[in-house]
DNA sequence: CAAGAACCCATGGAACTTCGTCGTATTCGG
DNA sequence: CCGAATACGACGAAGTTCCATGGGTTCTTG
């Protein structure tokens, strides 16, 4: 069963005349026969009775003639979808960025892509680590920007972008707002605001092992949000990337002592550099001036 | 868009690894590669990321999937229903009876050509004079038996089976129930019950008008069930076909000096002879001993 | 009424297109 | 370097189309 001859039996149907239902389709009439005769065939009995000027459906050609209908509309369906989606499809690349990076730098970065590439749409969405690669891999975006690289998954290919600071970060009320840097054992002095689950917090925490202090958690989130909140109640003190810790109502503390830093990567699946606009993208991303924009 | 393809589509889209998926299809690799290709060129866009083992569907690919499984679908619904048809569609005549003639011969008949072909199914459709040719010509029904011949319509082919003689029926009370037969004279001193929209009114009314009578007609009615139930009831005579006046409490009555004749045909668009089940139908039907049955 | 024109559909053969397979190249990952 | 996955090119098989033709019916016309 084929859709070409399913076409054939619907027009023919429409006007029970061979001669001129091949008319209509555009082929000769000896074509048309022979369809016919191969769909009779395939459903195993005639589709039509030819008696001169009295052609018509047989019993079995009307029962036929609803099933085939549908699937010709549903074909029709199928190929309208396709060129509504062909014409409104503007290329269109997805990007995954991890929750821990501020979007601002970023989206600066993007900003200045787009305008370069006026026709290219960029889609953003919000992942964790978790499902990030995972995403990746699937097809679901097409290049990430995370905050460490995914450790020992070949086919993924990561690009460093940029460093940056991981910072103190305090309420305006804190007494150590009006500092430039302290030391990292001044650290343990202050109630801690611990941010679960992100890239960095494993960086953090074994710094502090390492000197031989502990930090005394007060209070813990996965949400930077919430994170923030709390630091600018002057609930406590955290450590986050200088690019984050930039916001109303908080302050930024340079660590005298330690240089924390954290690097933000692309990464994209091995093989996917080959769309232009992905490829357009990477290069961008990787000439871009990061440093200058970071203040 | 032909529906080979989009059942390639729809395995490639079920297993994502082109390799099996032409092993499920049974086909090549290189066949479904160009399948899809094919494919892709009619939609304007990649359905599938080729990424080594990481194949999978683009947007477009995802969002066609759905539609063309509806395709898929469909036409399996329609195969499913075209081998449930040709299981079970034992070979059908349709056979349209006018409703003038009595089935009870018709269908003697029948029922002895049944006995000879018992793989024939046989489908009696009631129809009156009017539309009995519209529904030879149009294949509702295969062929007709009918009491008078359709007139000027040189598609329909017309074999006669047998002629009746048209008696003088009454009430099993009326004074004329003990009689052999009558004069036509005799039949205008008789309330008289018309029968309407049959085929042998117009010879009833021109031979009695021939003979200088008039009939003193009571009631009349299109329907032979309500004009025998007037005659049960004894409120007037009338004339029938010598097959339909068989019934409880009515009795027939020859006309003495009148042979009155209705014939029966059976008619069939020319060209429909070609079907053996209708072929030996008609060679049944003319060689049926019609007389010898009229008893 | 018989011959001819017009129409309807089926069949056969030739040209063409499409489809599938094979062998091969390429790329990627282990 | 090998194996897996896909693409490419060539070739044979199958299917599709067209043209020409023929049988059959209907309509027209002399």
């Amino acid at each position: 069963m084929e859709l070409r001859r399913i076409r054939y039996f619907l027009t023919l149907a429409r006007t029970l005349n061979f001669s001129q239902a091949a008319r209509e389709l555009k082929i000769s009439q000896p074509a048309l026969s022979k369809a016919i005769q191969q769909l009779e065939t395939e459903f195993g009995g005639r589709l039509v009775r030819r008696e001169g000027r009295l052609t018509h459906l047989t019993r079995l050609g009307e029962r036929m003639h609803a099933s085939l209908q549908e699937v010709e509309d549903a074909a029709q369906r199928a190929e309208r979808l396709a060129s509504r989606i062909a014409k409104a499809e503007t290329a269109c690349i997805r990007i995954a960025i991890m929750c821990t990076i501020d979007p601002g730098m970023v989206g600066r970065c993007l900003a200045q892509f787009q305008q370069d590439n006026p026709a290219l749409a960029i889609e953003l969405l919000d992942f964790t680590a978790a499902t990030i690669q995972e995403a990746l891999l699937n097809g679901k975006v097409d290049v990430a920007i995370i905050g460490s690289p995914v450790e020992a998954v070949p086919r993924l290919r990561t690009y460093e972008l940029f460093q940056e600071n991981m910072v103190v970060s305090c309420g305006a009320q804190n007494r150590l707002a009006h500092r430039e840097s302290i030391p990292l054992k001044m650290m343990a002095e202050f109630p801690y605001i611990d941010r679960l689950r992100c890239e960095f917090r494993e960086m953090i925490l074994s710094t502090v092992d390492r000197n031989d202090l502990s930090l005394n958690v007060v209070a813990s989130s996965e949400r930077e949000d919430w994170i923030k909140s709390l630091l600018a109640q002057d609930h406590g003190i955290s450590i986050m990337p200088a690019s984050s810790a930039i916001s109303a109502n908080l302050k930024s503390v340079t660590l005298q002592d330690h240089d924390l830093l954290r690097s933000v990567y692309l990464t994209i699946p091995s093989g996917r550099e080959d769309h232009p606009s992905v490829q357009a993208l990477i290069k961008h991303a990787r000439t871009y001036n990061w440093s200058g924009a970071q203040d």
